[in-house]
DNA sequence: TTCGAATATTCCTGTAAAGGAATATCCGCA
DNA sequence: TGCGGATATTCCTTTACAGGAATATTCGAA
């Protein structure tokens, strides 16, 4: 997983322009408007997202259609499947660490009892 | 979805310890030998992702045992989920866009035939 | 080719954040 | 109560980045 996908999700305005383009692609300027963005900003954002690889331009005409790219998501989506399994064993196992303790000082074993 | 848990992912440091505590909680010492960072740079980062509400930590003897927080996770997984939707339905649906364009301009209704 | 709409880029400034080094704090124990 | 290990905090400096304003670029149409 990388780091960049977050930072490029970690700028509120940025994560506004991704939750607006789950409705559908868009052209910059109405995601400018429906953000209440000034379009040298919006177009910036949407520059690092691209960048990042979140978004992808397509040139309609004189307008530059914006739309989600999915791999970042499925990335994601494995990323978080790692941690559910992690949850499932070990989950809060705070007793597995205190139990290493034990097992890395002198304590020796003392057959269970 | 708040863009605090993005960011607090967004440093690769952080990025690595939320990975590292995916095996288990941990203390502060542990976390900084194995990721070769200085402790208090450890203990920085520890506190912004708890800030954050992704690790909470749990004193034992004279250690601080971190370990994940489930719910920026669940949430996660949530926020990923409205875009699952998102693609099944109307995913590549550039046209879907075109056809708005069409609409928009002096094409008049054709009474949902 | 010239014009205008739509969009991208550049320059500038302020600010938030990261690492390094030093230091403070906390806690169990002798 | 004082000590030492473990951890947190502070101060400082450097750098990355966001917004504002102005400007450059692109493309289609006349």
């Amino acid at each position: 997983m990388n780091a960049t996908t977050f930072s490029a999700l970690a700028e509120p305005n940025r994560l506004d322009i991704i939750e607006l383009l789950r409705d559908g692609p868009m052209p910059v300027g109405e995601i400018a408007d429906r953000l209440e963005l000034h379009q040298p900003q919006a177009s910036k954002h949407l520059r690092v997202l691209s960048d990042a690889g979140l978004v992808e331009v397509q040139p309609v005409a004189n307008k530059r259609i914006y739309k989600l790219c999915p791999q970042p998501f499925l990335e994601m989506d494995e990323w978080l499947d790692s941690f559910r399994r992690a949850w499932e064993e070990r989950f809060d196992r705070l007793d597995d660490y205190l139990r290493e303790l034990q097992g890395m000082e002198k304590k020796p074993d003392n057959g269970g009892k």
